[in-house]
DNA sequence: CGTGTTTTTGAATCATATCAACGCAGGTGG
DNA sequence: CCACCTGCGTTGATATGATTCAAAAACACG
């Protein structure tokens, strides 16, 4: 169900310069340049792309957690950007039950395929407060269309999306609960990093045990129990949402997580 | 324990004409219409389309099982496309245990993203005697270009690939044993049954127990016991490598298999 | 036939799920 | 300001599904 946010919370047309005034939160400072600066390593942007790339903060919404974007076996007519929060693709089971397919954080998008008019094999939702663009399939298309460096990029970015499915596939298959854990924890190391989300081994993860449990296929009991052992063993500290990775290299280890595939 | 199998590595190289006096199973009377069948299925081809396809009769080689495609970490330079058997997309942990990540079956293909020159983040692998096709990335682009059909219909085929792949990890992630088997052989019986190859509910499914484990996130010795339950329930009949659905109607509801997603 | 692979079996063990309950913190409304 | 509620993390006890190890039986192949 897509709530209209009201017309207050967010609206601000056009560009949006750093303003050194605003100081909410840290990573909130300029929302869209994680998104430049993310895809600009996937493919060089020119002046112009980044640009175009601005002028997407027009329609950007901030949505409230659990807000539904996308309803499985809808059609999605608007590409989703994410600029702050996380937010989630999942499945559901008659029971109920969920998995968690991937993460949607700052910098990624979801556009299914360049809007083919299928409609989506799952779900896609807030897991926190997010600031969102829904941009209009039009207005998506013919960005691509004119600026082939920003297509590029994209396409590189969702070859990037694909391995981190693989990663997820061999993670829950054949790795016991600790070490998918540690799996996760050192991908969101990674990918929050290179977004500047990461200050000294630390970042905010405002994900709830359940929905690390339903990443996992896990019980949320036994993810208590697994972050419970990886501080006992002293690889991380971990105070309400905010997480401090103490021994980077013993949890690769653990994970055999092997950096680059992003 | 693991065995490690000695691998066959292609060696052939240039084009090997189709030699019509190898009659070997009936199922490969022509290899070459399941992929135009399919492709078909996704977006309509004109005669032109059709003839140039038939062109890649060129480039079929025949593989023996177990023959490493693309290495992990190799730079794909052939797109491939599978005309008969099976073969196999595949992760492996340092221990030696494997994931299988997807399975390529007649009229499948893989071009790693119309071929970026990245490294593979997975092995491709063929698990049976296969028929496959390697064409030149430059003839394959050519192609792709001539043919806006056949690109188009490659693009969808990707996103029911992706489809399939979102329904793997909710699979391994949120289904016991018994439900995750029934789920993939109600797959097979889709994925084959769309290219012909399932005759009254029966189909040949060349894949040893031990791959079914590697693929499910099982032990081959529980995947035993899965089967033999399945059997015992009356839900499928299984000899050597037939198999035999007495009872999709059932099967689908153990799995909560929802059609439609290839 | 004999050899290697695959399937099947049994028994012991372990990892993870499930159920149920409690505590704690933040937010809300009287 | 307090009582209440709700969501989340934490715990213990118990159940069970799945793994492991080891070995025998059944096949497939040359």
């Amino acid at each position: 169900m897509e709530t209209i946010v009201p017309v207050t919370v967010m609206n601000s047309t056009g560009p949006e310069p750093a303003d050194p005034s605003r100081r909410t939160a840290p990573e909130e400072a300029d929302p869209v340049s994680a998104l430049i600066c993310r895809l600009d390593g996937f493919a060089p942007l020119t002046e112009p792309e980044r640009a175009a790339l601005l002028g997407l903060a027009r329609y950007v919404r901030t949505v409230e957690r659990h807000t539904i974007l996308v309803e499985q076996d809808g059609v999605a007519d608007h590409a989703l950007i994410v600029f702050s929060g996380f937010a989630s693709r999942y499945k559901r089971r008659a029971s109920g039950r969920r998995q968690i397919l991937a993460y949607l954080i700052p910098g990624d998008f979801c556009d299914r395929g360049a809007l083919h008019g299928y409609p989506l094999d799952h779900t896609i939702e807030a897991l926190t407060r997010c600031r969102i663009a829904k941009v209009p399939r039009a207005v998506y298309l013919e960005l691509l269309g004119q600026h082939p460096g920003i297509a590029l990029a994209l396409q590189r970015a969702k070859l990037a999306e694909e391995a981190t499915a693989h990663e997820w596939l061999a993670n829950i298959g054949m790795r016991s609960g600790p070490e998918r854990m540690a799996h996760l924890l050192c991908e969101l190391l990674e990918r929050l990093g290179s977004i500047g989300q990461v200050v000294a081994g630390q970042f905010e993860m405002p994900l709830t045990q359940t929905d690390l449990a339903e990443t996992l296929g896990l019980s949320s009991v036994h993810v208590n129990r697994v972050l419970q052992a990886l501080r006992r063993e002293g690889l991380i500290a971990l105070r309400g949402r905010h997480v401090r990775i103490l021994a980077p290299r013993q949890l690769r280890e653990l994970a055999e997580f092997e950096a680059g595939y992003l």
